[in-house]
DNA sequence: GATGAAAAGTCTAAAAA
DNA sequence: TTTTTAGACTTTTCATC
């Protein structure tokens, strides 16, 4: 509940977030603290519109190996490339998957080189996206769990 | 650069991202509200750890359809999935790109089942995260612009 | 854990350059 | 657009429940 407010606005002064889960300000303070302690809370952060920071084209690529690709400087490598927003080990008939923002589609051709210069890699599939329906935060609301007696917190 | 430092860390006193910017706090208080006015920033949020509140499993589906998918019920219908985190119209084999998360691969199955009950859908690939290298902010330092006299802002 | 209150720190707006 | 200033508001701590 906390977790979906602060999601949904982290600017709340807690005395707002108080009122709205029914505690004082200094409880909700205590909370907040502890689920950033136990790293339930990663960062606080703001979210950009891709658009307006030169970021408009966006595509997801699958990435294909000629070896494992798992391994720790292959995310290095990954990392060193700006317009790689995510990169995930898969399983299914590539090796990697990669979402990639750019300017423009020339830009999305020079990543796409770069990506050929990564070890292992050999071959792409690209996936333009055409539209984007809606990006969110992870869904946080306790939801029915079976087979536990405690619900999510 | 505030918005680097923003995304890197959004609880920062204006003092703080004052210093690193070299300008007093007011004035980076207004390049802020700016920022925010123009829609750059588009909200101010939380990042949540996925296993930390039971969104342990990451996949992509890739959805097709036998019909065009790229309405607002489409739109609706997905959001109304809350393990969808994302949804994109796509080019390419397929036709949308849905990104979900869930506690279990059971729940996964159960989203996929889901999906086949919005109108159009009429197959589904899916591929699913072993591992996630990264996910991190989109990139908004200022990249060599060709073509334009000035540099992203 | 939660509360309430005090102290420290930060935000925000406004005037002036 | 930036700086400075000052009052209002928030965060943070701490004693207490």
């Amino acid at each position: 509940m906390i977790l979906a407010e602060l999601q949904r606005d982290a600017t709340q002064p807690y005395a707002a977030l108080a009122q709205i889960v029914g505690l004082s300000p200094g409880a909700v303070h205590e909370r907040v603290r502890k689920l950033r302690e136990r790293g339930v809370i990663v960062r606080t952060t703001v979210d950009v519109d891709p658009a307006a920071v030169g970021r408009g084209v966006l595509a997801y690529v699958l990435i294909n190996a000629g070896a494992w690709m798992g391994g720790e400087e292959t995310a290095e490598a990954l990392e060193a490339i700006p317009s790689i927003e995510e990169a995930h080990v898969v399983a299914g008939a590539a090796t990697l998957l990669v979402k990639v923002r750019t300017q423009t589609t020339e830009e999305l051709q020079a990543t796409l080189k770069k990506l050929f210069d990564v070890p292992g890699v050999t071959g792409t599939q690209t996936i333009v996206a055409l539209e984007t329906f809606f990006e969110r935060p992870i869904d946080v609301v306790a939801r029915p769990v079976r087979g536990t007696s405690k619900g999510a917190r």
